[in-house]
DNA sequence: TTTATTTACGCAAACGATGCCATCCTGCAC
DNA sequence: GTGCAGGATGGCATCGTTTGCGTAAATAAA
């Protein structure tokens, strides 16, 4: 089956003029007369006439798309970036075309091509888990795709960069932790690879230190897809608590990670926050219905996926090459509520 | 900022060959001699070349993408079905694009026309709220593009089309809640001019009926917005607690209804299951931490997406023009948590 | 009237890839 | 030696659109 749409040979035929003249109509060129204007404008109108943007992106070598490689959209966190770059991104005519990679390595590698290979015209990228080598980013880069990396970012390479303060998130929550009076408070996060990962430990080790907290190895766990494997958290939750001096509070680093850990901690019998007090980040919009009601370090999703796609934007409509870049980092929200309360109940 | 892009005739030039023959050689056509054919693929490799998808598309009228659109994609349900589509149109070689209608008709439409006129091979779509008319598709659909229906449907259009069985759905979490001892049973759902709307209020009206239940109309409400709107899920408690005849159960028929409802009913500091119980459409994954635990009339959406995914690559594949249409419908899957334990308290 | 200038349009090339048709060459049979 | 088959390749049109250039007719200036 195929779909035939009304071309621009059609509105010439049936109007007994060339192809040039009914383009330049429709562009509203100066070369051509009013009255054929209005004629060639009322055909395409009655013909349904809409330009093939296929036959556009092959001539003008833009496609008016971008592409956004996030590692799984069923996260709210991710899911309210997209809305973020989707506002913006329909508003200057240019469609979003979303890829997911799963945190894994090869799959992004596929998606970063096919989307190239489509001819998006720039690239939104929050890098998977996996990802520890962008040589295949750098690659398109170099030729001269504008990318601009979100949340999850890379030094190696020289753009764009959208994130949250991840240390100050981290900071202010264990900060927070640590005047609800815990004192051995653990800290459960994504894999040690990821930027984000490195930052919000740095805040956490920050805020010990400030306040006089001794740093425990053996509190500092990752889990290496970050929840999105189930056994990984049962094992770390594990580990923990047969420690013969168990942490009172904990900290995650990720939503999925934070729910993961309380309904382990759950099935286990463990009381938040009784037993263990519990903060994470998180963008979940039902935080104050969970059991208990979770204290959560929000990020501005949206927000970043406006500033991401702004600068995307802006690389894609300059001139010349771009040799400044910016890093635009936003302010997290810590959002207190009782699941980090350690004294509340006692 | 532009980026070039190795192209066949870039291989010919090198090699002093037509483009004629690269593309044949790459195409591992019989005509072109053994010799020739590895010095092209060698060459290929050479430059990194990768065919451009946009000239292809020009040339086949097909872009081997298609598009899906969603009310919006941070919604577990949707974005569970969109896994499943991904999954498979990945498999087959497709690329998903997918878009949101935010329930906006007027988005809906420019969605759609937008993908049609990217050329999609095929269209997944589930309908917004908003949407009355749909002659915006039918045009389409009668021009030869393949449309799939998934969860909200039309009956206007002669296509195949995946669902849940809503009625059922609603039948046995209504007929749960009457079994747990629930007498005055509301039920709060979406547009009524959704389809799901319909079956799941049909449902919950024969297990009134079948138990001997008078229906109450004080007790059916609608949200047009379904709970994107949160002033219009205020307004529904608010109308149903001022009754003097007060509902002990509540059914819900979306997920943002749902958890929107529990929240309402949690800030008039009304206790559920004990004042209220709770019964509700949603796919979170986090039910069972929620205070209380949600029961949940939970869609394989995974499955739903993966059907209507199917469906659509037979449409696109098939020679002819199909004239015989499939309605698949899926199982939803009661899960019975304590918000319905309507005497479990007392 | 002749020569410039403007107006309004058509022709054809281009974007990248494909595929039909034509062409050239080699080898073989008559 | 002529004819022909067939292997290997090049030429060209095509998809839909834009755009530089050319040009006819109409108008203005000389």
């Amino acid at each position: 089956m195929k779909f035939e749409a009304v071309t621009i040979k059609d509105i010439a035929k049936a109007l007994g003029v060339s192809t040039s003249t009914v383009s330049r109509a429709l562009r509203d060129s100066y070369e051509i007369s009013p009255e054929t204007k209005s004629l060639v404008l009322e055909c395409a109108e009655r013909l349904n006439y809409k330009p093939n943007p296929i036959a556009l992106s092959l001539k003008e070598k833009r496609s008016r798309s971008i592409g956004v490689v996030v590692s799984e959209i069923a996260n709210n966190f991710f899911s309210q970036i997209i809305n973020g770059i989707e506002s913006i991104a329909y508003d200057r005519g240019y469609n979003t075309i979303i890829a997911q990679s799963f945190e894994s390595y090869e799959r992004e590698v596929l998606n970063v091509q096919f989307l190239a290979s489509r001819s998006v015209d720039g690239l939104l990228i929050s890098l998977a888990t996996e990802t520890t080598d962008i040589s295949h980013l750098k690659a398109l880069s170099d030729r001269g795709l504008p990318i601009v990396f979100f949340d999850r970012i890379s030094d190696e390479l020289n753009t764009h960069k959208v994130i949250v303060d991840n240390f100050r998130g981290a900071y202010n929550a264990t900060e927070h932790l640590i005047n609800m009076g815990a004192k051995r408070i653990a800290v459960i996060a994504n894999s040690e690879f990821l930027s984000i990962t490195k930052d919000r430990l740095a805040g956490y080790k920050e805020a010990l230190q400030v306040h006089d907290i001794k740093e425990n190895p053996k509190f500092i766990h990752h889990c290496y897809y970050g929840g999105m494997v189930f056994s990984e958290i049962e094992e770390v939750v594990n580990k923990l608590f047969t420690l013969k001096v168990k942490p009172d509070a904990i900290l995650t680093t990720s939503d999925k990670l934070t729910t993961g850990i309380l309904k382990t901690l759950k099935r286990r019998g463990l009381k938040v926050p009784d037993d263990v007090a519990l903060a994470g980040f998180s963008n979940t919009d039902i935080a104050e219905l969970i059991d208990p009601p979770l204290t959560i370090v929000r990020q501005p999703a949206r927000d970043m996926g406006e500033a991401a796609i702004d600068l995307l934007l802006q690389l894609i409509d300059s001139k010349r090459p771009v040799k400044e870049f910016e890093r635009r980092m936003l302010t997290p929200e810590l959002q207190i509520r009782e699941s980090s309360m350690v004294h509340h109940h006692k």
